[in-house]
This record gives C-alpha cells, sequence and structure tokens, in this order.
RNA sequence: GGGCGCUUAGCUCAGUGGGAGAGCGCUACCUUGACACGGUAGAGGCCACUGGUUCAAUCCCAGUAGCGCCCACCA
C-alpha cells in the first residue's frame, strides 16, 4: 500500500445516501456549478423545465422527467458547453381556485364569490406563497442542477408584460377576436374551458324517443338530453328523408309548453340514426348552434350557469339531472315518450379539472385564430427545424396540429393574467400594451387567460421577452424540450404557435422554441397500471429518496425510459439500483485500499486485464455518447449498469488483484475514473463523493467528460480474456457440478494457452503438488486441458451426465449447421458473411463435439 | 366512428431478416482479505394466433383475437 492512499479518507462498506446527498447538493449551488453564463465563451446549451403547477408536489412523473433533464444538462455541461436549465413554475389558474376555494370553504366557511375579487385575488397569493413551491425544495432533493438565480413564474412582472406583449400583438393581427358561440362549460368551477380540457368518455345514458306535435303533424325526436327540450326552437330533418318530406315547413307543438316550432330540413341530419328527426336547440348544443345559424332560428337559453333551468314553468330552479328525470316523468305522463334506451352508451365531455360534467354554453369568449399559426408550427416539424424523439411521435403532433380548431382563451376566473382589453362607458374596445395606460373611466375586461397562454411564452418570456435581452439572444432557441407526450398538445403545441408568431423577424431556423422535443412515457404502478389517487397507488418518489437514496431512484426510472414508451415502477427495482450503487461504492472502496491511482502516465503497452478492460472502456464511451445522442436513457443506463457490473467488477477487479503493480493501480484508477464520470449525469451524488475520494479533485460536476480513446482498442486483449473467462466458467461448472466444496482448492494442472495462475485463482484450484495423481483431466476449452487430483473422489456419473447434454446441443448445433450448408439454395443466395458464420459455426460445433468424445473417453471407469 | 400502438421467461420490459436477451423473482451451494445491498453455478420461452413473401421470419406483409392510448358535435 503507497502512502497515497493511506491519505484519502476510508470510506464505511456501505453506501449511506443520506449522509452524502444534502451537504453534496448545497455546495454544488454555492460553488455556483448551475449558474449560467452567457459571457464564458464557450458553447450555450439551454433547457426549460415544463413547470409543474406551484399548487403541485413531487410526483414520480415530475422524478422522470427531472431526471433526464438533470442528466442531459449534466453531461452538456461535462462537455463544455455554458450549461442553463431554468427552473420555475406555472400559476395554475384554475386548479389554485379550486384549492384556494376549498381552503376558504374548511377554514371561513366561505366561497369564491363572498369575496371581491381584489381580496380573492390577494388570497391566492398569500395561499401560493405559503404552500406553494414545496417542490422547488423536492427538486433539490433529487439533486437537479437548475440555475436558481433564473427561476421564473408565469405571474411574474417580466411574464406578465410578455402576456400582455403577445396578446396584443395577436389582437392587433386580428389573430384575438371575440365572439359568441357553443363553448365548453363546467357548471362548478364556472369558466369556459378549451377542447383539451374536456375529457370524452363513454358512458351509459338514455337515449329517449318523444312526439312533438299532434295527429298528422307529429314527429318522433331521439335525444340524450330532453330536458334541453325547453329550448328547442325547431326540429329538423334530412332535405331528402321521405319519411318526413310532407312535413318540412311546418309547425309542431312543442310539448309541455305553449309553443310551436317549425320543421325544417338541415343536410346535417343523418337520417339513418334514430327517428332521423333532431330536436334543434341552439343554445345548448353545438350542433344545433350551427342549425339555427343557418335558418337563423331563435336562441333559447333555459339552463343558467350553475345548470339550473330558468325556463319559466313547473321545472324551472331544478337541476339539469333534476329536470331531465322529471321532464321525462312529464313527457312520459302526457303520452309521449314512444321509446326509451336505458342505459345508452355514449361519449360525454367532463371537466378535466374537476370531472363534473362539461355543459355546452352559448357565450361571448375570447378566441385565437389557430390557423396560420398551426400552419408555421406544422411546417416546422415537417421542414425539420424541430425533430421530435422519438420519431414515431411525429404523427400524433401533425394529428394535433392540422386539425386545431380555434382556442377558446378566455376564462371566467379571477387568478390570473387579466385580458388586456378595456371597454368605455361608451362600449368601445380597445386592447393595451403593458406600458399603456388606459383612458380613466374605462373597465377592464374581467376574465383572465387560459394558463396555458402563458406557458406558451415559457421559452422565451423566461428569458425577458419582449425586451432584447443577453439571455434571449443567447438561450433562445432552446437545445431540447423533455416532456410527456401526455402534454403535446396543451404545451407544446402552443409553444409552438406563439414561439414562431414572437420570433417571425428572426431567420427561420432561429424562431422555432427549442430544436429538438423529446417525449417521455408514464410511470406506471409495477404490474404496468395508471397511477392514481383513487386507485390508491401513486408513490411518492421522497419516501424512496429517503429509504434509498436519489440517485438510486433516479436510476432507477431512467433504467425504464425508453423513448416515448411508459414504463413501470417498482420499489424492488429502487432497491436493484441502490444496490447498484452500492457496488459502485465498493469497487471505489477496493480502489482507494488497493493503491488505485488517477495520477501519472498509463501504461503505453498495456497487457492482459489491463489491456482489455481499457480496450471495452473505449468501446463502452463510444457507445454511451451514440446513445444520448438518441436520448436513450434506458440503454445508457443498462450498458453502464452491465459494464460496471459484469466487467469491471466481477472480471477486471478480481483479475486486476492477481497483479496490484503499478500499471494495474494507474488502470485501475482511469477505469473507475472514467466509468464515475460517465455515471454522473445518472446517479450524481454516489459519484461525486467516490469520485473526489478516488481523484482527490474538486468536483466531477465539472470534470471532463470521458472521450473514446481509439488507440486502446485491442481485440487480440478482449479475444485473450474471453477465453480466460471461457476457461474459468467451465471450470467453475465442473466444480459445482461435481458438488465439491468451494472451500477445496483442487491440485490441477492447466495446459494449454490461458493464465494458468489467473485461472487457478479464480477457479479455486491449488498447484499440482508432489504426488499429484490427475484423476481427471477435464478438456475445458478447445485448446485447454485441466487434470485435476480429486483423489478418485470425482462424481463419474455427474460428469458423464453434463457431458452427454452438452455433447447432445453440439451435435445439434453441428447438424444444423451441415444442414444449412448443404442446401444450394441457401449457399447461392444468403450473402457470402452469412455462410461464412455458419462454416465457422459448423468447425466450433465439430470441434466441441471432439473435445466432448475426448473428454468422456477419458472418464475414469469406462 | 376515425387514428396509433402493444402482445417475447413467473413479473416488468429490451431486441434483431441468419445462433432467443436483461432486471427482479426462483433453485443449489458459499461468512474467498471491496461489497450478503455480496459471490458461483443453474432452471425457465411453439417470441398471441393464421396465412403469405423469402434460401431463411420472433423480426417484413395480410388477416384474426385480446389489450391499451389518442382523437371525435351523430342527436
Amino acid at each position: 500500500m503507497d502512502d497515497d492512499a493511506a491519505q484519502r479518507p476510508a470510506l464505511p462498506s456501505q453506501y449511506r445516501p443520506a449522509e452524502v446527498e444534502g451537504p453534496l447538493y448545497e455546495q454544488w449551488v454555492e460553488r455556483g456549478y448551475f449558474t449560467a453564463d452567457p459571457k464564458s465563451g464557450k458553447p450555450h446549451f439551454s433547457l426549460v423545465i415544463p413547470p409543474p403547477n406551484v399548487t403541485g408536489s413531487l410526483h414520480i412523473g415530475h422524478a422522470l422527467e427531472q431526471s433526464m433533464m438533470d442528466a442531459v444538462t449534466r453531461r452538456a455541461r461535462m462537455r463544455g458547453f455554458d450549461t442553463l436549465w431554468l427552473p420555475g413554475m406555472d400559476h395554475a389558474s384554475i386548479a389554485v381556485h379550486a384549492l384556494v376555494e376549498r381552503h376558504l370553504t374548511e377554514t371561513e366557511g366561505k366561497g369564491r364569490f363572498d369575496y371581491p375579487r381584489d381580496e380573492f385575488v390577494a388570497k391566492a397569493w398569500e395561499w401560493k406563497e405559503r404552500y406553494g413551491g414545496q417542490i422547488l425544495g423536492q427538486m433539490r432533493r433529487l439533486g437537479d442542477g437548475v440555475d436558481w438565480s433564473r427561476e421564473r413564474f408565469t405571474m411574474d412582472d417580466g411574464l406578465s408584460r410578455a402576456v400582455q406583449t403577445i396578446f396584443k400583438r395577436l389582437y392587433d393581427d386580428e389573430l384575438i377576436y371575440r365572439a359568441e358561440r357553443i363553448i365548453n362549460w363546467c357548471p362548478r368551477d364556472l369558466t369556459a374551458l378549451s377542447d383539451a380540457e374536456v375529457d370524452h368518455e363513454e358512458e351509459p345514458g338514455e337515449l329517449i324517443s318523444i312526439r312533438y306535435g299532434e295527429g298528422d303533424t307529429s314527429i318522433v325526436v331521439a335525444t340524450t338530453r330532453a330536458e334541453t327540450m325547453l329550448g328547442d326552437t325547431a326540429v329538423a330533418v334530412h332535405p331528402d328523408d321521405e319519411r318526413y318530406r310532407h312535413l318540412i315547413g311546418a309547425d309542431v307543438a312543442l310539448p309541455l309548453t305553449n309553443r310551436r316550432i317549425p320543421i325544417l330540413a338541415d343536410e346535417h341530419v343523418d337520417p339513418t340514426f334514430g327517428t332521423g328527426a333532431v330536436k334543434v336547440t341552439p343554445a345548448h348544443d353545438p350542433n344545433d348552434f350551427e342549425i339555427g345559424r343557418r335558418h337563423t332560428l331563435p336562441s333559447l337559453t333555459i339552463l343558467d350557469e350553475r345548470g339550473v333551468i330558468t325556463a319559466p314553468g313547473p321545472f324551472a330552479g331544478l337541476d339539469r339531472m333534476e329536470a331531465r328525470y322529471a321532464i321525462v316523468q312529464a313527457l312520459r305522463e302526457d303520452g309521449r315518450i314512444v321509446a326509451e334506451k336505458r342505459p345508452y352508451l355514449h361519449a360525454v365531455g367532463h371537466c378535466s379539472r374537476c370531472a363534473t360534467l362539461v355543459e355546452p354554453r352559448l357565450s361571448l369568449q375570447w378566441w385565437v385564430r389557430v390557423e396560420s399559426l398551426a400552419k408555421a408550427a406544422g411546417d416546422a416539424v415537417r421542414d425539420g427545424r424541430v425533430a421530435i424523439e422519438p420519431e414515431s411521435m411525429r404523427d400524433r403532433y401533425f394529428q394535433w396540429v392540422d386539425n386545431l380548431r380555434d382556442w377558446c382563451i378566455s376564462r371566467q376566473l379571477w387568478w390570473g393574467h387579466r385580458i388586456p382589453v378595456w371597454y368605455s362607458p361608451d362600449g368601445d374596445e380597445e386592447c393595451f400594451g403593458p406600458d399603456d395606460t388606459p383612458p380613466s373611466g374605462w373597465t377592464q375586461d374581467d376574465d383572465v387567460l387560459d394558463t396555458w397562454f402563458s406557458s406558451a411564452l415559457w421559452p422565451f418570456s423566461t428569458f425577458g421577452w419582449p425586451e432584447d435581452t443577453e439571455d434571449l439572444r443567447t438561450y433562445y432557441p432552446t437545445t431540447v424540450l423533455i416532456t410527456g407526450y401526455d402534454i403535446l398538445f396543451f404545451w407544446v403545441v402552443r409553444m409552438m404557435l406563439f414561439g414562431l408568431y414572437a420570433m417571425k423577424n428572426k431567420e427561420a431556423s432561429r424562431a422555432v422554441p427549442f430544436r429538438t422535443v423529446v417525449l417521455h412515457g408514464l410511470v406506471r404502478d409495477s404490474s404496468g397500471k395508471k397511477m392514481s389517487k383513487s386507485r390508491g397507488n401513486v408513490v411518492d418518489p421522497l419516501l424512496w429518496i429517503d429509504a434509498y437514496g436519489a440517485d438510486a431512484v433516479r436510476l432507477s426510472l431512467l433504467q425504464g425510459a425508453n423513448p416515448g414508451a411508459d414504463q413501470a415502477i417498482n420499489e424492488e427495482w429502487v432497491v436493484g439500483t441502490r444496490n447498484f450503487c452500492n457496488k459502485l461504492w465498493n469497487a471505489t472502496r477496493f480502489a482507494l485500499l488497493s493503491g488505485a491511482t488517477v495520477d501519472g502516465e498509463l501504461p503505453s503497452a498495456p497487457t492482459g486485464p489491463d489491456a482489455w478492460i481499457l480496450s471495452r472502456l473505449h468501446a463502452v464511451t463510444a457507445q454511451v455518447d451514440a446513445l444520448y445522442e438518441r436520448y436513450e436513457f434506458a440503454k445508457i443506463a443498462d450498458l453502464l449498469y452491465h459494464f460496471a457490473w459484469d466487467e469491471v467488477c466481477d472480471w477486471y477487479i478480481e483479475l486486476a488483484k492477481l497483479r496490484l503493480g503499478n500499471e494495474t493501480r494507474r488502470v485501475l484508477g482511469e477505469v473507475l475514473d472514467t466509468l464515475l464520470r460517465l455515471l454522473h449525469p445518472m446517479i450524481p451524488f454516489v459519484t461525486e463523493a467516490l469520485w473526489t475520494a478516488l481523484t482527490g479533485r474538486e468536483s466531477v460536476v465539472v470534470a471532463d467528460w470521458p472521450a473514446p480513446v481509439p488507440a486502446w482498442a485491442n481485440p487480440a486483449a478482449e479475444a485473450e480474456i474471453r477465453s480466460l473467462q471461457q476457461v474459468v466458467t467451465e471450470v467453475r461448472r465442473f466444480r459445482s457440478e461435481q458438488g465439491v466444496k468451494p472451500s477445496y482448492r483442487i491440485p490441477a494442472r492447466v495446459e494449454g494457452p490461458v493464465d494458468a495462475a489467473a485461472v487457478r485463482a479464480l477457479s479455486r484450484l491449488a498447484e499440482p503438488g508432489d504426488g499429484f495423481a490427475g484423476t481427471a483431466s477435464v478438456q475445458v476449452s478447445a485448446e485447454v486441458t485441466i487434470a485435476f487430483d480429486l483423489s478418485g473422489a470425482i462424481d463419474v456419473s455427474a460428469e458423464r451426465a453434463r457431458l452427454t447434454k452438452d455433447r447432445a446441443a453440439a451435435e445439434k448445433e453441428r447438424d444444423v449447421n451441415a444442414g444449412k450448408l448443404a442446401n444450394p439454395s441457401f449457399t447461392g443466395r444468403a450473402p457470402e458473411p452469412v455462410v461464412a458464420k455458419v462454416r465457422e459455426r459448423l468447425t466450433a460445433a465439430e470441434a466441441d463435439l471432439a473435445r466432448i468424445d475426448a473428454a468422456l473417453a477419458a472418464l475414469p471407469g469406462v
């Protein structure tokens, strides 16, 4: 042991993550490793975090997404980039409303409308300061290397300016307009929703056929929403429908009311569905609204914003569901129900936030005209300015972007960015920018913007847009966006729309918000089920971090992160990666105890295991680089896991123990140094603790990313060690099947071109001493034979059974390959390399067969 | 109703036009001086089904079945 090793801190025999993680993280932040520097003169690498909701706490999906982002960022930093990973949060308009309202109900027994607007918003801010942002602390636990000096919030001053600025530009370009249409309305949250905020689900309902009118002028309509009949202003049939042609233009009496409504013809009606006649309720159904427009029908609103009947009469005041029941009942008593189909399965829309049944509602709202924006967003991907990984997700992107309908952006909420449009007392309307002062006496629009409106600006509003800041010039477009495929539409598409619009005066290649979009899948439970609170299968990543360390959690998630694919996760997986961290820990511990060093020249002509492991190290380094380019986290993790465990620990370290000279100590140091650097982006904590202990240097965070060393490639050394491994494995197998105690060192003579000392050490054989008998001779490979002295204790029948089994396998191999070669169409048509391979395989099988036959013949007692 | 994807070991998942793989689990043995969060040796699969293309199919094509996801204004 040299002095060098003695100076290093001794490591305990087990890795205890809790003791190192916290201090390391704060040290990294203090040293400024994560702070970007646009003036560094280095090339730049940037990405923005998908801003979590202020209301949120870290869930397993965040942990996956952030592990990916952190790995990518840390690797870029090590590769010499000035890196910026910008953190921040989203104000989550509707979600915060829900939480604050619940909070107020619980603490003060009041609801949102018991407060003036200002007071409610103040309470939301208060709530945000108090409870919001716990996820930021959790990000530290995970080890996220974000630039805290650039943290942003979608409602901070700068971002609010950005929102108002882009709104005004869009407004002035007539890409934002106000219009009265049927929108999705949530009767619980009392706000409009965009199409994307509505989830459609098949549900059992009822299909009721109702007879309108009397005698000759009567017609039967079918509906799933009987209660809306109070708002009917027509019945529509298809113009070519023979059954009803005579009724077109007639009036029928609308039951339960004293109104008469016309029967009209409209192409939209499907004569094959139901009775072929449709009741038309323009104020409460999007299709009916269109029919109403085509035929200039009146719109009768019969439900209020809470879904309560307002039509005067016996049903006034009833909730829509109560009303449906009561109205069907009344119609039945009136003898007007012709048929009832129950249950009737049909798609029903729900508020994606609170699951309340969405009510189509005629309403005046603000809209973004998306056609030209969507065209640009589609083109940017089509022409390759933005790449999508995995590529198979491109189709999903186009499916969205090519079918986009105008986006309803106004919400009847208070927490959020207020629409920057003011109205004069005379009813004039004007949009004002952030630096404008609306004339006194004008009043601002009451509504706020959809949360996703400000999120859509995130890749540039966070850099100071609309000011021409250094950050904006340096870090836009961002290098990569890493997010879940589930928000491709909500977020990715909209960032494309607004990014390209806001940056349209830049050159095309620099207008895009990001160069590459990496889409990851969802994290599911161990049996592949979606995690949900109601299922009770959600896992809190912090509990796992407490128990196994952040590195183990990160590596587990990354190990399953195949591009675009969902993954199952289970505590046992985390135990496995924790064990891996411990393995690394002990490998490094061994290196330190053995005097491994990272200082001094590497041997110019390494031999044996040293040459082999350096050759492998070179290959692995190159493979890791290639895989990072394609964001193949699962494969990177798998590759490094097996290289570290199966090759470095199981073979190299065992072989190194036999030859701990200066060369090997230097190579051992090099291997671990490189391995830890390769692993650092994925498991930052344990690699930092080990790397600094091993090298005595400042930090692996700012160490150089390993470069492949082509000069290390050494096929001969790889072949040599492969052959050694084969011999050792064969001897171990022999021992195991002979039932030889592991502690018994069998005297043996090794004959053949292999490192006999290594074979003896790794398979626990002894030198053949005086009186060596050599009772059994085993041909362990084509060229190597080992004579064992087992004092007649060899179990001949076990050995014969084993050899017979091997022989059968070898025979089959020989026959299969011989058969192929005997087939002229194979030898004639298959490419030469394939034929050559089969020929080699045949030769090998024949040699194997000969070896086994020789071994069988040599068995005693034959 | 449209579109997309999946089906490989007990479980969760990789994979390739030419010898079926990993992790966990399982079996046997082992306190070998880095590690029992460990070591060694094993067992385990008509690669969903049916046809087609091919010298050769788990892989390509068509169809069938089952599962999943996304989109959708058929009352």
